[in-house]
DNA sequence: TCTGGGGTCCTAGGACCC
DNA sequence: TCTGGGGTCCTAGGACCC
């Protein structure tokens, strides 16, 4: 049997843990930039305040009705959210981490009520170690699961169903279900499935595979085999990025270059920075400068520029040298421009290869280029490599930023204050402390 | 005034190989 | 008049997820 464990409200639970008097009161936490709302407490939501709402078309309701109003805290909730895996790693080694706030487990040998009990556990736990609540939906698929996970929180007192092997059952509960509110069915695969005749659940379960190959893919076809209890995906372990994606809308419109590349170099940091952690090295940089797609009276300019290097690196100079050409390719100036990017592709990890080697062409199969590859080069890489690694460790010795690359901008630095924002900053007017993650924003109890 | 960010997988079609 | 058959790899675009 598969779990799927999913915490409630998720963001709005992690401010919540720090600030209890939030307990029963409207709360929303807005997306970056404070655009979007993209959490809701369940008084919020009974408020009429839909998902991904753009916040200033909804600041009256907000204000009128005292709804506490939060910018987004990934440091917290990334912080919270490995907390909360954790303590489902307590249960069993197999927890799959799908997403920040959910976890599919795998079950095994035990059934009836000891499994409910067993969950009663888990839950227990997590909220005693975390303080977040979460729901749990048992079932024999992922996809079953995702359908248990909801019933347990929409129709349950205690947050944990189990869809037994029923099948009166299983029927009744895939007849009350839209197509589109299955997991892997959205928008536009359910109006594909419409035009077939099918709408509900149950119609799904009962089609042909073979038919919904044709129209969904062999995606679609799983879900079909999944709906009938048939696992067609399996738990699985986490796996290292395989590509990595840094973009912010700005604060404010900017047109000239150098507030760009300030931005953009501060966006290839923090990416190389997520590469470096997870042990990989990339082959391709791109990046990528928009106008305000919601500005329909502004001329409209999109673009985006890939630099494939020609040895796969994970070295933050190598990755800024390539992002500034890059953007000095596609760069136009009579443009306002609303967000930039930086991905990371053709990422290589290291081999599982078990051998003693501090050869970085042999830790990661490296292909190396027939040309560059001088001994000369070789020893600048070197040096160039343990540059990295000194600024990494002053960094996370003395704080993040102590040391910064002159491309992130120095402005800030010269006037020695952090009051400063760039152009290019997003805002984030509503943001609570990273009370778990810096000595100085600690809760203080009084 | 104001509208998020970060991922994965699959397929079709083009390019190449023998 | 008439020009094969069987593969792999790569990429862009589209779909989905949270």
């Amino acid at each position: 049997m598969y779990a799927l464990v999913d915490c409630n409200n998720f963001y709005v639970s992690c401010e919540r843990v720090f600030n209890p008097a939030l307990e029963r009161k409207p709360v929303v936490v807005l997306s970056n930039n404070d655009g979007c709302i993209i959490a809701r407490s369940n008084e919020a939501k009974s408020l009429g305040i839909p998902m991904g709402a753009p916040m200033f078309k909804y600041k009256d309701l907000l204000l009128k009705n005292n709804v506490m109003i939060y910018s987004s805290n990934y440091t917290l909730y990334g912080d919270m959210s490995s907390r909360v895996m954790n303590c489902l790693k307590h249960f069993t080694p197999e927890v799959e981490v799908y997403s920040i706030d959910e976890a599919f487990l795998c079950i095994k040998g035990i059934n009836g009520d000891p499994l409910f009990k067993e969950m009663q556990k888990i839950k227990s736990f997590v909220f005693q170690w975390t303080g977040i609540p979460v729901s749990i939906g048992i079932a024999k698929t992922k996809t079953l699961a995702k359908l248990a996970n909801r019933i347990a929180k929409k129709k349950t007192k205690d947050g944990i169903y189990i869809i037994s092997n029923n099948h009166t059952e299983l029927e009744y509960i895939l007849k009350n279900i839209r197509v589109e509110d299955i997991w892997g069915i959205s928008k536009k695969w359910g109006a594909r499935l419409h035009s077939l005749g099918i709408f509900t659940g149950l119609q799904l379960k009962q089609s042909d595979p073979r038919k919904i190959k044709q129209c969904l893919s062999v995606v679609g076809e799983r879900i079909v085999r999944e709906l009938t209890g048939v696992s067609c995906i399996p738990l699985e372990v986490t796996q290292p990025r395989k590509s990595i994606m840094v973009s912010r809308s700005f604060g404010s419109m900017i047109s000239d270059i150098d507030n760009l590349k300030e931005a953009i170099s501060n966006h290839v940091v923090v990416a190389a920075s997520k590469l470096r952690s997870q042990s990989s090295l990339c082959n391709s940089i791109c990046i990528f400068i928009q106008t305000n797609r919601f500005h329909i009276q502004e001329p409209q300019y999109k673009t985006a520029k890939e630099i494939l290097f020609s040895e796969p690196t994970q070295n933050t100079l190598e990755l800024l040298k390539a992002s500034d050409k890059a953007l000095k390719l596609i760069y136009k100036p009579k443009f306002r421009y609303h967000k930039a990017g930086v991905i990371l592709s053709q990422l290589i990890v290291k081999t599982d290869n078990k051998m003693i080697s501090v050869k970085a062409e042999e830790q990661f199969s490296i292909q190396t280029d027939l040309f560059s590859s001088t001994f000369t080069n070789k020893k600048k890489q070197y040096r160039r490599d343990k540059f990295i690694d000194a600024i990494d460790g002053i960094n996370s010795k003395l704080g993040k930023g102590s040391v910064i690359y002159g491309a992130q901008g120095i402005q800030k630095k010269l006037k020695k204050t952090t009051d400063l924002k760039s152009d290019w900053q997003m805002k984030s007017y509503y943001r609570s402390p990273a009370y778990t993650t810096r000595w100085d924003e600690l809760l203080k109890v009084s």
